[in-house]
DNA sequence: TTTAAATTTAGGGGAACCCTAAAAATTCAA
DNA sequence: TTGAATTTTTAGGGTTCCCCTAAATTTAAA
């Protein structure tokens, strides 16, 4: 059954995208905001979309939407744990200021290993928040100590 | 004139490949090698090859192997460099040992931006060698203090 | 209920990679 | 030096992914 359909790096930009618009508005997420955001056309969403929900990540309603499924929500979050601890590391490494760690950890979180982040959160000491505030979600697989 | 065709995440691979290949062995680089060393089959290679010989990246002669071309070396000894700056940081901070600080590199090598290379070296106090002891090419643009 | 706005389909297109099998060139050994 | 073995290249396909325009649908608002 649920053989896992990966993700490719565009996808899991739509995902990441999808997943803060479901957190930040209650309002439905409209293909057009999203196409807008991305700098595609809506045609464009639909299809990938399409592809998405095909790979049971979301649910898609014709014209209604879509709203992120269990799996979604679990892709989404591993993808913005990455993203947010690279952002730590930036920040803290690196002085860079939010913007521009966002920036850069948007380049590079699909492509880190989960166990890359895991050592990364534990040299940091496990942080709870990135830079812009946000909640770091928790890895069960990242241990405290060594 | 040289509008400056970009390298893909592939080609990257194959162009950090043929530099190594280049500076370790003296003798001429062999399709079959290429294919070997990245899994795939010889026409593929010379695909890739002549693709980016057509970027001015290297030298390609029907039958005769390849040589970088000096646009070609520079490209690969940036991605080298970035990878071996990422291999430091993964040592120095993670205490990664040097086999999977470069398993590690080699996936955000290609995507790392130069400023935030350069931001990593001069935290790292700009090494000269990365773990397994390989040069690390300067960037004039690395400035040593803030 | 009509019309404006949003969304989806239909139909394409291109870039990147990869493969197999046949053809061509090179190399090696007799 | 010539034929056989090996390497390399071409030819011909194939897939996936992403993107677009324009025409149809559907929804929503007046």
């Amino acid at each position: 059954m649920g053989t896992k359909l990966s993700v490719t790096e565009n996808e899991a930009k739509y995902l990441k995208l999808i997943f803060r618009k479901q957190c930040e508005e209650s309002t439905k997420i409209r293909t057009t905001a999203v196409a807008k955001s991305l700098g595609v056309r809506p045609g464009t969403v639909t299809e990938v979309i399409q592809n998405l929900s095909e790979k049971n990540l979301l649910r898609y309603r014709r014209y209604h939407g879509v709203e992120l499924m269990k799996e979604g929500i679990a892709e989404a979050r591993k993808l913005l744990r990455k993203h947010r601890i690279l952002e730590v590391l930036f920040t803290d490494l690196l002085n860079y200021d939010a913007q521009n760690a966002c920036k850069e950890a948007s380049k590079l979180d699909y492509q880190a290993s989960r166990d890359l982040i895991n050592a990364i959160c534990r040299a940091y000491g496990h942080p709870k928040i990135c830079p812009c505030e946000k909640a770091i979600f928790s890895d069960s697989k990242c241990k405290k100590n060594k």
